[in-house]
This record gives C-alpha cells, structure tokens and sequence, in this order.
DNA sequence: CGCGTTTGACCTGCGC
DNA sequence: GCGCAGGTCAAACGCG
C-alpha cells in the first residue's frame, strides 16, 4: 500500500525482449477449466482451521479488479516446478461471497503427489468447465464470461453436465486432478484486505447493478450444497 | 535467506 | 484508430 516505487522505464526496455511478450497467441489458446467451488460458510470462517495443503503449490503473480465483480481476480501460477506452465485464476463470485470461480490454464509438465480428494470436503464443486479458447465459434450459448459473472446456478450446469463431448472424458481426468488441488489456501490471499479498497461509492455501485439484475439467484440450498457439477466445453484449436 | 504476496506499471486483445 | 479491460511482470515487502 503506501508503497513508493520508482519508475520502471528500465524494466519495460527489457521485458519487451521477453519472449512471453511475444507468444501471446499461447495465451489466447490456452486450455481452460474452470470450476466453481461453493466454500461453506464454515469453512469460510475457520480460516485457521488448517486445510489440506495443496499438491502443488501456487505462487500469486497478480491481482486484477475484474469489471462487474466487486471481488477481484487473483493470478497464481504453479511454483511446484520451473518449467511448469500450469496456471489459475481464483475469484469470488459477486454474488455469493462463498462461491469462487478457479480458471485453470494449461497443465502441469511435472507430476503431483496423490491428490487427496477429501481436501475437496472444504468445498464443493459446483461447476467445472473444460474449454479451449479459439476465435471459432465455441458454442451457442457461450456465457462464458457471464457464467463467470453471475455465478451460474448449480441447477443450470446439470444441463450442460450432460452433453460432455467424448473427447472431453479426458479433459475430465485432467480437471479431475485438479479437485485435489484445491485448497482454501488457495483462495485466502483473494480476500478481503483487498476489496475493503474499493471505495464504498464503488461497492454500492455495483450492488445496485447487480440487484438491478435480480437474476440469478441462487437458490437457498445451494448455500449447503454438497454435490459436484461439472461442464464441459471444449473447442479444438487445431481445428 | 528463501519463498510467497502485494501492487503499480506495462502490454495485448477486443470492441466501438 | 482509440479506449477499455484483462493478463503479466517485477520490485518491494513480509514471513517463517
């Protein structure tokens, strides 16, 4: 915060040379998964409470306030090994605090420990999301974003549940891995130091926006919800 | 001391 | 072409 930091007109000469810069095209093709994770509210609160530590570890490399959500998005990236490109965006859904919206991009190169799958008792997958960014039409109905946004009910991802292409099983197992990945850890450092930033005006703006919009709602089991969900949208880049 | 987090600046893509 | 929003970098800082 208060932090003064001198101008980075030397550091931009040199990451113009950087070869990431340049390959943004990756970026856009990039695998993507994304789950939504319901937390309890117990789980919230026992911050202390010591969850399951994460398979991998993720190292927060930025930290964006996304238009739309008062929450922001938090960018990790997989620290378990150099090489690995394996990446995550973890934030909050604007309208349910407890639900948090994990993008996972590309995979790890690097094998994991076992993955224990009751660090997945903390949370609850509400949603997982398998899909391949192109500038092909991915689907109809591509809410991807809003997905995002409005926190898509559990209710309305069963739909799609079920039209999982069959190349798709194996992104599956993929994303299967990463439920073991999950941790609260993962979510904490999304939290609330941060949004107490935003100026009150701000907050209040978007709450108004959002209950202009009055959709959406979840409904009021979904606050316990104990099930798993998952999505699947996959889009072939080479194609 | 090493690793992870914070944070402002910068770059890229996309929509208008 | 311009502006906005999202994504990434890297220095400073904190913690174990």
């Amino acid at each position: 915060m208060g932090r003064s930091k001198p101008p980075k007109s030397q550091s931009k000469t040199s990451r113009l040379l950087q070869p990431q810069f340049l390959a943004s095209k990756d970026r856009k093709m990039a695998q993507k998964v994304v789950m939504t994770v319901q937390m309890e509210a117990k789980s919230l609160k026992q911050k202390n409470e010591g969850p399951p530590s994460d398979c991998w570890s993720w190292r927060k490399y930025g930290q964006k306030p996304i238009k739309g959500s008062p929450y922001p998005r938090g960018y990790y990236r997989c620290s378990s090994s150099k090489d690995c490109s394996a990446k995550k965006q973890v934030e909050r859904c604007s309208k349910d605090a407890s639900l948090f919206v994990i993008t996972y991009t590309s995979s790890h190169n690097h094998p994991g420990p076992n993955l224990p799958k009751d660090s997945v008792t903390q949370e609850q997958i509400v949603d997982q999301h398998v899909s391949l960014k192109d500038n092909d039409d991915d689907d109809d109905d591509d809410d991807d974003d809003d997905d995002t946004q409005s926190c898509k009910s559990p209710l309305n991802s069963t739909t799609t549940g079920t039209s999982i292409p069959q190349g798709i099983l194996e992104e599956n197992l993929f994303s299967d891995s990463f439920l073991g990945t999950i941790s609260y850890d993962d979510f904490l450092p999304l939290s609330y130091p941060q949004l107490m930033k935003f100026p009150k005006s701000e907050l209040s703006e978007e709450n108004d926006f959002y209950d202009e919009l009055g959709e959406l709602e979840l409904p009021p089991s979904s606050t316990s919800f104990a099930g798993i969900f998952e999505e699947a949208i996959l889009v072939d880049p080479s194609s």
